[in-house]
DNA sequence: TGACTAATTAGATGAATGACAAATTAGCGG
DNA sequence: CCGCTAATTTGTCATTCATCTAATTAGTCA
């Protein structure tokens, strides 16, 4: 059941200081300091809404020097707002949802033009959504809920290409995958949902 | 500022209940008594989430015997869904998102058909599409900002149409505007947001 | 009107939460 | 290793909130 997590998005967003934190973050990455300054709170109280912004996995933080920067993770944030209402909805009208045949047909054509034949990736899309597509044909082939190695995300992406650092860094970026620990893991939520809302 | 706005629609699916109670309205209306059974809380519990779904405009009730019916309130689901996404992102990207040339042609050609050529509104379309293209096209007209009396909305309205009750309550409905202590003011999202995702 | 049913209100209680100050940790640069 | 800076943790306090029980209100129907 994935009501949990729904509720853990509107809980993110159920206060006034973490809109205003993402608000602010989608002018531009934001370390704490700075976002404390803007918003009036102590830096304490940044770690603390950033910790509920993080588990919803609405944002996203770099290091530099010794400052932590945050960022938004576009992607949750719109499919997260949207999977409230299709949790809603879902079950009266039973069933999966489909993404449109025009979407699939666009789809496959992407695929056709980057994989070839015997299944290897010709170049890694520049444009955001064919990247996304090709991502997702490749993530498919990993098993949910199985806990990969890095060393074995490694393998399996030269499989499709000997960039394997790059590939291995949009799958975590665009969370095809979760990290933790070393321990690589499928993100189980439906793919489309990444790049169903771009142009 | 809309965030409070925002917050509250967040707040009101913050809970695990209150989401619960919305995907059992999405099978059909339903009374207290039913969802306390169905929910395992009592009566006195649903009124409490109720007034916190009511205050999100996110129900609609009706009262049928001694009970009270709830149900979904289908177009502000939809439509808060997005509030969040594009206040987070309104001012960052700094500019108004442009539809799509079909869709503009098809707003255009709604317009004609329902506009004169001396700007009076023919009827109220039925189909909701279409009307919220009307209602859109008629609020364009007022000032961002600005604070309205009834008495000038209804003024305004008038200028269209003769039923400006009905228009007025329409406005209110889709939050054109919105009204506090008697004072309107348009809402400055992107208004193409409203119908977008409409068939 | 009076009995019945559903909903709401009132009041109480325990849990969760937002905020801060103070102490601690993490990482950088000499 | 030492000092500096940014972030986090800890502990505390006041507030909000979900829930219940009990009392009250609203509305129906005979």
């Amino acid at each position: 059941m994935q009501l949990d997590k729904v509720v853990s998005y509107h809980k993110a967003l159920a206060d006034p200081k973490r809109v205003q934190i993402l608000i602010l973050l989608a002018q531009g990455e934001m370390n704490g300091q700075v976002l404390a300054e803007k918003l009036g709170v102590t830096p304490a109280t940044i770690t603390h809404h950033a910790a509920k912004l993080r588990e919803a996995s609405l944002i996203q933080e770099r290091r530099d020097k010794n400052a932590i920067y945050f960022s938004l993770d576009h992607y949750m944030i719109q499919s997260s707002s949207k999977a409230a209402v299709n949790l809603i909805y879902r079950k009266s009208e039973g069933g999966a949802q489909e993404m449109d045949e025009q979407q699939k047909q666009k789809r496959d054509g992407v695929i056709r033009n980057f994989i070839t034949q015997d299944g290897k990736l010709k170049s890694i899309p520049s444009q955001l959504k064919k990247k996304l597509m090709v991502l997702e044909h490749m993530v498919e082939k990993l098993e949910y809920g199985k806990k990969y190695s890095e060393k074995e995300i490694n393998e399996f992406i030269k499989t499709y290409h000997d960039d394997f650092a790059t590939l291995r860094r949009e799958f975590i970026m665009h969370q095809f995958m979760f990290r933790e620990d070393g321990i690589y893991e499928v993100n189980p939520q439906e793919m489309w949902a990444r790049w169903e809302t771009l142009s």
